[in-house]
DNA sequence: TTCATTACAGAACAAATTGTTCACTTTCAT
DNA sequence: ATGAAAGTGAACAATTTGTTCTGTAATGAA
């Protein structure tokens, strides 16, 4: 990819982003995107289609990473390590959005979190399915098992949602400890 | 307030439903509303000063009878009633959804559910919370409170996506179960 | 370095949308 | 019946969108 394709796209991104922590995405206009990103009108639509291909992009940059990251951490350890704490898929994926790469942090405690942790929560879901069929430890239990998918992976955005409301004031490790004792005994 | 008024705040909010069940939010503009709603442009902007405001409108009217209605409830039982099933909370309010007053299932399967979900979820933290404070059967857990609240309001909203997004094929009955099954162990 | 290719800038453009205003008509309550 | 309140429909400026164009500058390969 040409130096200025990237340089322009990563432009386009960072001026989205920043303007996501300031107003809501439906109040953003591909006019003040351009302004803060410095791209000509032409520009931008060469690289994105629309605004909501523009969403639709960044959602992939930024969970494709943390998602195939997190699907290499469950094949050699499982949804959850038997036993001890560290390991857990779901403390690996708290742990990476800390690290705010990519200023991820900002997208998902912004007005319009609601957009990308929903995006989160289906790739997610896929996530725990593929896992679940390994597992096979609910079937003795008389829940759907799509329901309990999305159970699991519902509480977790809704966990990474008051997260990150609440500015943070939790750490990665506590907070898997939460979920642990929302989950595990269901299990 | 005047019949005309009445008569056309009704249809204001039945086109907006309809247009809701068909496209997403975003794309929905004044004109397709007024014109499926066949009220003139300004009349419109009389009764809702933005679209945003209309929205506002109708997740008051909607959830404001429900939650009201969930509260008294939760007056007489408790948030679970102590034993046997019928009289739960969550019960009632997923009998009170089916009924579907003012097609409000349309709005909990759109494409914009989310929207109507959070606001829902809202609501329905802070009859939760009253009721923590009352019951206090939680202390003993070493989780946070709010962390709890959030888990359970959190939960039952993506039990309710869960269950219009698959065309519904659950009873109020079953969902309680599952949902009991889910939050009761934790408590 | 040269040079063809590719990307960007910037302006202009039609079309659609928004929110307001105004003169007019209909309906309501008494 | 009549004044008050509500609705109609058209017109309007201001934004916003997505496209198209010409000219300029950066890139990467030979």
């Amino acid at each position: 990819m040409d130096r200025r394709q990237q340089k322009t796209r990563k432009s386009i991104f960072n001026a989205f982003i920043l303007l996501l922590s300031q107003k809501n995405y439906n109040k953003i206009t591909v006019q003040e995107i351009i302004d803060e990103a410095n791209v000509g009108r032409s520009t931008f639509y060469e690289h994105f289609e629309t605004k909501d291909d523009l969403l639709k992009a960044l959602c992939e940059e930024l969970f494709g990473h943390i998602l195939s990251s997190a699907m290499d951490c469950t094949h050699t350890h499982g949804l959850y390590s038997n036993g001890s704490a560290p390991e857990s898929v779901f403390c690996h994926l708290l742990q990476h959005l800390q690290e705010n790469d990519n200023n991820i942090l900002a997208l998902l405690s912004c007005e319009s979190s609601d957009i990308f942790l929903r995006y989160f929560k289906d790739s997610l879901s896929q996530l725990i399915k593929t896992q679940f069929i390994t597992q096979n430890s609910h079937i003795n239990k008389n829940l759907p098992e799509d329901f309990l998918i999305n159970h699991i992976s519902g509480s977790f955005v809704e966990m990474v949602l008051w997260w990150t409301k609440g500015q943070m004031k939790h750490t990665p490790e506590e907070l898997d400890c939460y979920f642990r004792a929302v989950t595990e005994p269901i299990l």
